[in-house]
DNA sequence: TTCTATGCAAAGACTTTGCATGCTG
DNA sequence: CAGCATGCAAAGTCTTTGCATAGAA
């Protein structure tokens, strides 16, 4: 993804283009992947970008608001960020805390539940836990 | 549950026996219910026992760890004690925060990939997320 | 120029830990 | 009586916030 390309994500969502930003869209977006805040400062650290800790979170936090990334809730210690934005669900290994994406078309879900009362659906999340030492 | 079917219950893992235990075991696995740290704590003062912060999450790892409470990672804010060890699946209302069970035979679940290689299945976690008032 | 973003450090929420004391087995 | 559990406070993580400065629109 060029900075053009991130530069008109940005701006098509009425977020104003910085360089952090767009730094940081350039590093997460890269590939997908799952990432924490300190592994995006460390990333921004080791690509040469000074970054506040703040902004990375500030940041991100802004880019989940907006649909730029995902957040995903497995590890009760922090929290990752999916760069991968569209629906789909995750293998996490809970003995190396890898997390791997499974594509939505692979998974088949049925639900013969209603939802609760006056509510309406926001998202669905398959997370498979596995165990190992992972390939 | 009367107390000498949660003695036999913690007896039964190797967990010695305390009246802390007891008590949070007493207030946890009274119903199907979905708890914080904190609201363990409130409830344990309420009913008038006096128990530390730290035997609360002392005492919830423990049972997490021996099966008789499972943890629900849905708020990036806090960890949740669900008291049905038995495997389910969760509405969570993210206006609300509260987290309904859904039980196994209400979802059907096919996922058409392998695991990941060397790694074993180790649970599976579906979490349906809606919006609104709730009931 | 006006408003938002950034950086830094301080504050905050949640959880864990160290250590002396008490209770279980 | 040996060993684990408890309580308290201190320490630790991750995340947010306050405020002055810099930058975007």
């Amino acid at each position: 993804m060029t900075r053009d390309e991130i530069a008109g994500l940005l701006e098509r969502r009425r977020l104003s283009v910085t360089a952090q930003r767009l730094e940081i869209a350039e590093l997460v977006l890269e590939k997908p992947q799952h990432l924490s805040a300190d592994q995006i400062l460390a990333g921004m650290r080791a690509r040469g970008s000074r970054v506040s800790k703040a902004t990375v979170y500030n940041t991100m936090k802004a880019f989940s608001e907006h649909g730029i990334v995902r957040t995903v809730e497995v590890d009760p210690q922090r929290q990752y960020y999916d760069s991968t934005s569209a629906p789909h669900h995750h293998f996490y290994n809970v003995d190396t805390g890898e997390l791997i994406d499974i594509p939505p078309e692979a998974v088949e879900l049925d639900v013969k539940t209603g939802l609760p009362a006056r509510t309406e659906p926001a998202g669905v999340d398959v997370v498979i836990r596995v165990r190992g030492v992972g390939s």
